[in-house]
DNA sequence: CTGAATTATTTTAAACTTGAAGAAATGTCT
DNA sequence: AGACATTTCTTCAAGTTTAAAATAATTCAG
């Protein structure tokens, strides 16, 4: 595109465009995590007879100091308020979750762990924890600082170039 | 855990253990992958009206030499079989793809693109990879080297302990 | 050549996911 | 109060995804 006028390519072996690298780091990051995910879907299948979407939420509901309306799980775990709606209903019915209707605005419900559905969640965790640190194991204790930092600048220039809509945790 | 008899933790302050560093990069990389897949759909569905599961499958197509049999679709996209065949379906019902029977082994199938499937693509390609090298803008030529280094390693720790039984394609 | 394994794919059922449309409750502005 | 917009959530249709079972074609041992 920028050689429009038939100019011999003098940049031959020079570092390629910045959108060919971020093309080629997205997607090798995807290919990445997409393993990655397979595998924890697969061990929480056959271990805990469950599934990462049920995890996810279970997981924003534990890490949650308190109850979490509807709105508020959505957002944190990016998906869309209808994917929301079912995945909390299966897990009501499983007995995981608690739902109340919040009594100053009948719209939300609060929605939180059983005990039944903390103690799944542990477990899950667990295996979960086990699995992701035996998949990054060579990856030296440097290496991980490096790329938790560079991941954190890419996640930052993500997040600005879309107008920072997206409301995850501030947490860290 | 490792602090079951009551002692008092003189590793404060000290680095996290491994463990609980490959769980925040994974954390963090998940999140990452997620808004950038977001904004990709986004993006596909307003201006292609189209989906990222169909564009990678063309992706696939177009990026191979050969026509592509089911079972290699499936497995660089990571996706089981069955996904695989009603994907095909739906670009064949678009005549964004073409299938044949091949002729030395009647239980497979061939499929490549269309020149209606493969202007498609481009389209999206275009759009896709400037969507992405938006997204990247802000992160260094240095930083996405290290990045796309880093991950690299990353991606080889996740093949080689699960028992590298995944066979994406081996292009770099 | 026959029948058992193997391979490639499709089918199926259930779950997940999205975006859009709708319903209900709340808020705001006369 | 009344009208209108906004917020919160559910419903809906279509599509995506998976694992498991079924189908069909090939290969191979005997």
């Amino acid at each position: 595109m920028k050689d429009s006028l038939g100019v011999v390519d003098l940049d031959a072996g020079a570092a390629p465009p910045h959108a060919k690298q971020s093309l080629r780091l997205w997607l090798r990051m995807l290919a990445t995590t997409r393993i990655v995910e397979k595998a924890i879907r697969s061990y929480l299948r056959q271990e805990c007879d469950s599934t990462l979407p049920r995890f996810d939420l279970l997981a924003a509901l534990d890490r949650a100091p308190d109850k979490l309306t509807m709105g508020e799980i959505s957002s944190r775990l990016l998906v869309s308020n209808g994917n929301s709606t079912g995945l909390v209903a299966r897990l009501h019915e499983d007995g995981l979750v608690l739902r109340e209707v919040d009594p100053t605005d009948r719209r939300s419900q609060f929605v939180s762990l059983t005990p039944a559905g903390r103690e799944a969640f542990r477990a899950m965790a667990k295996l979960h924890e086990d699995l992701v640190d035996h998949m990054f194991c060579e990856v030296s204790d440097s290496d991980m600082e490096s790329l938790l930092n560079l991941v954190t600048k890419l996640s930052k220039s993500v997040r600005e170039q879309m107008g920072a809509s997206h409301e995850t945790d501030p947490e860290s």
